[in-house]
DNA sequence: TGTACATCAGTGAACGCGCGTTCACTGATGTAC
DNA sequence: TGTACATCAGTGAACGCGCGTTCACTGATGTAC
C-alpha cells in the first residue's frame, strides 16, 4: 500500500523497462506478504503505473509469475556461483554451495517457496539428458558437479554422483523448507545438522 | 463451483456438525484448486449453506485455515500410525513411517504443502520439551521412536537420535516436496532414493 | 395432553471493496521530407 | 532548419464479478407449565 510519487515515463525504445520493473516488484510483494498479495493492481501501485500498462509486458498475471520464478531461478544459480568463487578445495566447495542454497531460500522464503509451489507449472525439459534447460537444473548442476569433483579428488566414496547430488538437493530443499517454517523445534546450533546431511548424502570422508 | 442440493438443517444440538464440514470442505477445495482457492464464499458453497453461517463456528477464513492445518496434523499423525501396525522388525517399522509419510504427502500435495507455508502460523510449543505437542510434532515423535528402537536393537549406529530424527525429517519433507513439485526430472526410480536417504540419515546398518 | 415460548441453526438482502480486463484517449518523442 | 506525422508508453474511466462481513429475520425443534 505503499504511495509511490508518480515515475517518469520511460523513453522511446526503454520501454521494456518497465518488464523489469514489474518483476522486481512482484517480487517484492510476495517476499513481503507472500503470494496471495500478488496482483495486478498491487503490482501497479508499487511500480507507479496503472495497471493496463503491464498488459503491454505480460499477457496475465500468471504470466508475470513465471517471470519471477524464472529471475529467481536465475539469481540461485547465480548466487551458488558466487559462493564457489574462490573456493579450491572440492569439499569447501561443495559445502559452500549447500550453504548458499540454504541462504538463499533462508533469506527469502516467501520467494523460495513459490519456486517449488506448483503455483506456477514449471517448465519441462525437452530431453531427460537437457537438465540444464529445465528450471532449478542449473542450481543442480553446480551441485553435481561438485559432488564429481569431490570423487575426483578422492574425497568422498558416491558411485552414484547423480542420485547422490538428488539426494543433496532434497535435503537442502527439506531443510530450507522445515527451518523456515517450524522455527519452534529444537534444532541442532548454526547449521550443524546441514553439515551432517552433506556429509552423508554426498559420503564424504570427513563425515 | 458444483452445485448441491440443499443440505437439509442440522437438528438440535448438532450445530457442531456443520463445523466438521466446514474443515472437510476447505480442505477439499485446497486439494482440488490449491490454497488461493479457499474463500469463505466458496467453502459455503460446497456445504450446501449460506456463507454467514460459518460464523457460527469461526470467527475467519484464518481461522477455518487453521483447524484444516490441525486436522491435517492429526491425520498425518493417525497415517503414521496406521502404518506401523503389524510391522514388528524395527528396521522395517522405521521403513513403513517413512514411505507412510511420503505417501502422505503425494496422494495430497497441495494439502501437505499448507501445513508448512507459513500460510498459518504453528502453534508454538509451550516448553521446548513439548515436542509433542508442537503442531508436527506427533509425527516426529513417532520417528524419533523408531529410530531409538533401531539403536536399541542394535541395527542403527547412531548416538544422537533425536538429531537423526530431525535429519530423516527434514529428507522426508525435502523429498515430498521435490518430487510433487518437479516431476520432470531423472528421479531414481521407484522410492529408492528414499530408502537411501533412510539409510544413511538413521545410519542403518544395512545401508 | 395442549400450548406458549425460548432457542437453535441457520437464511437472504445488502454494504463497500479490490480485483482483472476493456477501451478510447493523450501527450511526449522520434522520423521523413 | 522547420514542420507534419507516426509511434511509443503509457493514462483514466468504466465494466462486471466475487469477496468478507453486517444485520434483521425465520421457521423448525425442544421445553415449561
Amino acid at each position: 500500500m505503499t504511495l509511490r510519487k508518480p515515475r517518469p515515463r520511460n523513453a522511446r525504445g526503454e520501454g521494456d523497462r518497465l518488464r523489469d520493473e514489474v518483476v522486481d516488484a512482484a517480487a517484492a510483494l510476495i517476499a513481503e506478504n507472500g503470494p496471495r498479495a500478488l496482483t495486478l493492481r498491487a503490482i501497479a501501485r508499487r511500480v507507479g503505473v496503472t495497471a493496463p500498462a503491464i498488459y503491454a509486458h505480460f499477457e496475465s498475471l500468471d504470466d508475470v509469475l513465471k517471470a519471477v520464478v524464472d529471475s529467481m531461478f536465475d539469481a540461485l544459480a547465480d548466487h551458488l556461483r558466487e559462493a564457489g568463487v574462490g573456493q579450491n578445495d572440492p569439499v569447501n566447495r561443495l559445502r559452500a554451495y549447500c550453504h548458499a542454497y540454504v541462504s538463499f531460500g533462508r533469506d527469502r522464503p516467501l520467494q523460495y517457496a513459490i519456486l517449488f509451489s506448483r503455483a506456477v507449472e514449471l517448465r519441462p525439459a525437452d530431453s531427460p539428458k537437457e537438465l540444464e534447460n529445465l528450471q532449478g537444473g542449473e542450481a543442480f548442476a553446480i551441485l553435481l558437479s561438485a559432488i564429481r569433483e569431490c570423487i575426483d579428488a578422492g574425497v568422498s566414496e558416491s558411485t552414484q554422483p547423480v542420485d547422490d547430488a538428488i539426494a543433496v538437493w532434497v535435503a537442502l530443499h527439506g531443510y530450507v523448507g522445515l527451518r523456515t517454517a517450524v522455527a519452534d523445534f529444537p534444532w541442532p546450533p548454526g547449521d550443524t545438522l546441514l553439515d551432517v546431511l552433506i556429509d552423508r548424502l554426498a559420503r564424504l570422508r570427513s563425515g
